[in-house]
DNA sequence: GAGCACTGC
């Protein structure tokens, strides 16, 4: 294994022709790094690094890099707890970077794209190296989807979780990797829970069988929150019982049928505690319970500003954009009777759907003499950071995803948040001063209130989860090492739905079928759509690609109109590009005529009422699925046909074949009832369909408020679904 | 004639 290090790093970029900085070695900026492999750096990293070296070194984490270091040296897998400030996701990698075990690169992964990125370009900065892909030299880079950042010597290399899942299916011993960092796993995505479970089996597999890598795979888990003890017992329930392991230890990896890990096994993985740096929060309770949480924080604020003096900001944390915007006007209305005297307040909304450029506002420093008071779903508890807030407003309640197995649909429901959530919340205020959060609930409820917000996993539709488990070689689904283990029922109905789609075989394995729609970035339904369409005799796939492309964006495609004037003349301009055949192949139309127009696609989109932005994303979609088409040999070339004559009865069936329990039939009574499960559901006023009677309609998606509404919907004939279903049987 | 927390490949 020592003879490993030297090779490593010898760079092959210094042979290489330099891109940016080619010719500059002579330069007294051309210097080398401590370890002698990272050739031509400009004097001008250097500065800025140096002069970063103070920060780190001020951080939390700074004083634990020797033990970070010595645990990873002893073990394969350490388990760090860091609080908010702590340092370690930048410091950490660094810390590991130059250790003799660390001959190949090492991975991080994060929740959210922008975080990859940020984070990449500071640690970057940190050690004075280039970035992503802007020389061979860079050290530092990342990998989000549409956006690969690395070079051949990238050391350090952010993800997205995504993108290492993706990844482990093409290189499930992750060969190319010396470390594995898993970041924020406290926030329990699917995607976290599926890597932990991947990661403990391949930890597991190394102290039974060392054959399967050359050199050790470490592993760090890094959480904000201190279920330490939960994340120990996890991987040490993986490691082969010194003591003969007569008892099943190694084949029943359950965190949740045995009350203490084998201590020898416990042993084998570390664990570090690091402070964060948080300013202390008051926490104000109501004495009273309310319902109307609009009031009591309209109250709330206006006591705040009356008494509190500037600067500190206002964050308040409510469900959904209704609410936002109800709140929004009052604080406008009741501010306008407010005394001159007093400075002024300016409510800033902030939700995802919001326009980038609006979402921006809230990072621009309020005007003088004015407080500013952010009106914020959950995006502001763990997405976005905002700055200069010393006041929070917590009304105990958020919109949660359920899936609920009986109906196989997803509703979006208010519940009470868990007490970390209250405890982030909370957090929000101390960032940079002192703070106070106001709690719109009594302190009995809080004490009432669960511990922890109930993972994903939980909570969501498995059958990509399992797909994507079934892809990587589990077999064993239920015995597969979950954090927290889905209830059988939840893992039956996705392997149903994995079954009917073809995605496994009888006996339960992945099938070739299933394969490809495991390496593809859509849901199960889609995926299968995609396959379907490659078949010659559908021969449909660059129009069904154009059609998947618009249904993989959030949001729609065509604008949102308020005015009743423009209503009508969207109408008017959309009308070549709707369909009486349904949303599917308006879908179609629109892709297709936008990607004709080839001298102003903006404007264009002006004409039609279609939105640009969500357009590129589009295009960036299809692009992507076509290239992916092409690697799983589904499509030989990424050109796109010539003039296509009609085939919508073709698309319409590969939509049926991924679809085929979203369908509904009209009934005597003039409702639909799908013809699984016989709910009733309507056709949703924003499609192109909405208020038609049809025989049997398809749809990709179902909305539950008040009512169950379909969205994006086709027309179809009873018996092709009726076909669809005797061809699968 | 409705209105959807948040991520991500």
């Amino acid at each position: 294994m020592s003879s490993a290090a030297p090779k490593q790093v010898k760079p092959r970029a210094e042979k290489r022709p330099e891109r940016k900085n080619g010719g500059r070695s002579t330069q007294p900026g051309g210097l080398r790094s401590p370890h002698g492999w990272q050739p031509h750096v400009s004097g001008a990293l250097l500065k800025k690094r140096d002069e970063l070296q103070p920060v780190r070194m001020a951080l939390p984490i700074w004083p634990q890099a020797e033990p970070i270091r010595h645990a990873l040296r002893r073990n394969n897998v350490l388990v760090l707890t860091g609080e908010t400030g702590s340092g370690k996701s930048t410091q950490v990698p660094q810390f590991l970077a130059s250790e003799p075990w660390c001959t190949k690169t090492i991975a991080i992964t994060q929740p959210r794209r922008v975080a990859a990125i940020s984070l990449a370009r500071r640690v970057a900065d940190e050690m004075g190296s280039l970035f992503g892909s802007q020389s061979p030299a860079a050290r530092v880079g990342y990998s989000v989807r549409f956006d690969n950042a690395t070079g051949p010597n990238t050391k350090i290399k952010f993800l997205t979780e995504g993108m290492l899942l993706q990844e482990m299916l093409r290189d499930p011993s992750m060969s190319q990797y010396s470390a594995v960092i898993v970041d924020e796993v406290h926030e329990r995505s699917v995607n976290v829970d599926l890597i932990l479970g991947f990661l403990r089996n391949l930890v597991s597999d190394m102290a039974r069988d060392g054959k399967k890598r050359k050199a050790p795979l470490k592993v760090v888990v890094m959480s904000a929150t201190a279920d330490v003890k939960g994340l120990v017992r996890f991987f040490a329930d993986g490691l082969p019982s010194p003591s003969g392991s007569a008892n099943g230890t190694l084949d029943v990896p359950s965190t949740q049928n045995k009350a203490e890990p084998n201590p020898l096994a416990t042993d084998q993985i570390s664990t570090c505690f690091v402070e964060g740096r948080q300013y202390p929060v008051k926490t104000i309770y109501l004495p009273q319970p309310t319902l109307d949480w609009t009031e009591s924080s309209l109250k709330l604020i206006f006591q705040i500003h009356y008494k509190e003096p500037l600067p500190g900001d206002i964050l308040v944390f409510l469900t959904g954009q209704e609410v936002i915007e109800g709140l929004e006007k009052l604080v406008n209305d009741y501010a306008e009777g407010m005394d001159k005297e007093i400075p002024k307040l300016l409510p800033l909304p902030l939700f995802a759907a919001l326009p980038q450029q609006a979402q921006q506002r809230i990072f621009q420093p309020a005007p003088y003499r004015t407080r500013k008071v952010i009106l914020a779903t959950n995006i502001a508890e763990t997405s976005v950071t905002v700055p200069g807030v010393r006041y929070v407003i917590d009304c105990g309640k958020s919109k949660v995803k359920q899936f609920r197995n009986k109906l196989g649909l997803e509703s979006l429901l208010v519940k009470p948040i868990s007490k970390s959530a209250a405890i982030q919340r909370k957090g929000r205020a101390g960032r940079e001063a002192p703070g106070q959060c106001y709690r719109l609930y009594t302190e009995s409820e809080y004490t009432g209130l669960e511990e922890r917000t109930v993972p994903e996993i939980l909570r969501c539709d498995l059958s990509q989860a399992i797909l994507t488990m079934k892809a990587r070689g589990v077999d064993d689904v239920p015995n597969f090492p979950f954090l927290d283990r889905p209830p059988r029922e939840a893992l039956e109905k996705a392997l149903m739905q994995l079954l009917n789609l073809g995605a496994l075989t009888e006996t339960g394995c992945i099938s070739d079928i299933g394969l490809k729609m495991a390496k593809l970035p859509l849901t199960p339904a889609l995926g299968r759509i995609l396959i379907e369409a490659a078949k010659p005799e559908r021969d449909c796939l660059h129009e069904v690609i154009d059609i998947i492309s618009a249904l993989s964006i959030d949001g729609s495609i065509f604008l949102n109109l308020v005015t009743e004037e423009r209503k009508e003349a969207a109408e008017e301009a959309r009308r070549e590009l709707y369909r009486r055949e349904g949303d599917h192949m308006t879908f179609l139309a629109t892709v297709q005529q936008y990607a004709e127009e080839q001298t102003d696609r903006k404007a264009w989109c002006e004409r039609h009422f279609v939105s640009h932005r969500t357009m590129q994303n589009v295009m960036n979609i299809r692009k992507q699925l076509r290239q992916q088409c092409q690697a799983l040999k589904l499509l030989s070339s990424p050109d796109p046909p010539g003039p296509s004559e009609n085939k919508t009865e073709a698309i319409i069936a590969c939509l049926i074949r991924g679809f085929i329990n979203n369908t509904a039939r009209l009934m005597p009574d003039n409702v639909y009832r799908t013809v699984i499960g016989n709910q009733k559901i309507s056709i949703h006023p924003s499609s192109v369909l909405f208020g038609r009677r049809l025989e049997a309609i398809l749809f990709s998606t179902f909305v539950f408020t008040n009512k169950t509404w379909a969205r994006d919907v086709s027309a179809v004939q009873l018996n092709w679904v009726e076909e669809a279903w005797d061809g699968m049987m």
